[in-house]
DNA sequence: ACATGGATTGTTATATTATAACATTGTTTT
DNA sequence: AAAACAATGTTATAATATAACAATCCATGT
């Protein structure tokens, strides 16, 4: 069976998200382990503040909290350990918006394809083969050789537009 | 017949990109009388400042530019102008590389999808309806309702791979 | 245990990208 | 010409990110 197209769809508001914290930090170790790198608890910090929530998390806001807990801390602190997880797969840039989300399914390197809610901000992913391959198709046709791509769209997750539709 | 799907393929290093530049100001001027905004002096310069390649260009070289031959001019003078000329869809700005680009194709809005050259750093426009049902379509069957879409594709355009082929 | 070498983190400074807020100038309409 | 609005100028600052070098940590071989 091939990979599943959705990687982390727009979850109820009522999902305990504790167990998505959960479950990427120990995919995170696991995957770390293997690969050899090194989960540090700065690391683990960084990830655990990044996966706060499904909404894309800010460097300077990430900082923020280290800083209350942690005493030192400047940028690149905040910087390297994002540029470690996003190495590592297990976070992704949301380049249209300078911020971060978890990633929801770190095994293998992939660029993502992302909804982002215009309304609660949220952020779902996608890893489409049938996307990619289109796109790479078509990018082909005018000569060119793809070899990453970023997309972020924009509109309305299924939860918010449920509630306007509600309160009209 | 309906739109073509490539709006500003890759160029020949030899073209005469004059003629790019010139038919984006006349379009630009076209444009902005129809629709009734003043194309003043100093957007028609900031745009002729993003044609000035087909590579994306970035604000504060635009800025640096305009103080060079204009004397004053600060960082809100560019954002503004740039801003009003992506309102009208005649730039686009390139998340990924916080750049810009002339469109092509300004007749109606659009959020375009590019193809971004890692060897030269040109940037070709494609606006494929295909590609943005398929995505509209994916979203949909997650509950979204796409709104806008940023596609990027980072990879290497005929030329540089002829070239690579070439010196090998 | 201890030295050592590489990886990680700390620290200071600064570069880059972008906006807020208000003043001035220019243009159109009345 | 005055009023009203659009465009630009000006000053200050916010937000995002990196460079360069110092200190510390930690796995490994001895």
């Amino acid at each position: 069976m091939h990979k599943n197209t959705v990687i982390r769809p727009f979850k109820a508001a009522s999902h305990r998200h504790q167990d998505c914290l959960d479950a990427a930090i120990v995919m995170a170790r696991r995957l770390c382990d293997a690969s050899g790198q090194r989960f540090t608890r700065l690391r683990q910090r960084v990830l655990e503040l990044v996966w706060r929530s499904h909404e894309p998390v800010k460097a300077y806001d990430i900082l923020d909290e280290l800083r209350d807990e942690h005493g030192a801390a400047a940028p690149p602190t905040v910087y390297r350990v994002l540029d470690f997880l996003r190495e590592q797969g297990l976070v992704h840039k949301i380049e249209s918006l300078n911020a971060y989300v978890g990633c929801g399914d770190p095994g293998d390197a992939h660029s993502g394809q992302f909804l982002i809610c215009r309304d609660c901000a949220r952020v779902a992913e996608m890893d489409d083969p049938e996307l990619r391959t289109l796109l790479r198709k078509k990018a082909a046709r005018l000569g060119f050789e793809m070899d990453g791509q970023i997309i972020e769209i924009n509109g309305y997750c299924h939860e918010c537009l449920q509630r306007k539709g509600e309160t009209q």
